[in-house]
DNA sequence: GATTCATGCAACATTGAAAGTTACGAATGG
DNA sequence: CCATTCGTAACTTTCAATGTTGCATGAATC
């Protein structure tokens, strides 16, 4: 899989998801069709079920299925579940003896919290269940 | 240096710069204030002098300098001028026989376009000057 | 012109985080 | 009991950013 790994699997995962509900799937199964290692889905799926998004079942029937109705699940809740920020704030190089340093960070870090907390209220407004609606 | 180096040292720089627009600077100097290396001083600043926003002299009594008043330089056209976006696009991921993977980023796409505009038009409202003002 | 100081640039090494892999334990159903 | 599947730890691989070294080029000073 390329970069920005984990959010792409987890969104494209549920996006199928949300299409055929009902249906449980393996990691095996799920790490066939994007492409990538079973390990790699469990790492990630299991964020989403930390978050109480996904239910997973070990054993013979087992698997992975959505916690709630795909029309409850939104963009936001899965970016949010999984810590992998699209936006870069600055970290916490934020101490510095250096006041133009502290200033910049200071000005950029109030402009990528902003930034980012608009990123979320708009996919928040979109659901995974109007993601498979758009592809039919 | 961290990560996100590239930005963070430019930023830097130029709030430096704005400070004391008359002095000239050399690689070595710039590194040492920040704590890396000249070569990758001159890699990044390179990157702003392609852009128009500084200015670099060989020899004697070289170095590096603003090549417009620090008013004109916004922390805009240091974001663009360096390529290393904070909101990390899809990338070209795009193209895949699965449906749900495209309506998927396509709507990720827009969304994150719309953000990083407003991100650029919030950077655009500052200046490097005004980041020392906030610093005096 | 020789020397010195600085950038420009190419080539290589180092680093670190993400992804991939292997292995095994635990739980579930037949 | 056995096949299946998740959970997790440990290790390896990959890759891009950063750091390093070396040398050519240009500019000022002697």
């Amino acid at each position: 899989m390329k970069r920005n790994g984990r959010l792409a699997l987890a969104l494209h995962t549920l996006g199928h998801m949300a299409h055929e509900p009902e249906r449980v799937r393996t990691s095996a199964d799920i790490a066939a069709h994007a492409g990538t290692n079973a390990v790699v889905v469990r790492r990630v799926l299991g964020r989403l079920r930390e978050a109480g998004l996904l239910i997973s079942e070990r054993g013979h029937a087992g698997g992975w299925r959505l916690a709630r109705a795909p029309q409850k699940i939104s963009l936001a809740d899965i970016y949010l579940a999984i810590d992998e920020r699209l936006i870069q704030t600055g970290e916490e190089v934020a101490r510095s003896d250096c006041s133009v340093e502290q200033a910049l960070h200071q000005r950029v870090s109030l402009v990528l919290e902003d930034v980012e907390r608009s990123l979320i209220s708009r996919l928040a407004a979109t659901s995974i269940a109007e993601m498979c609606e758009t592809s039919t």
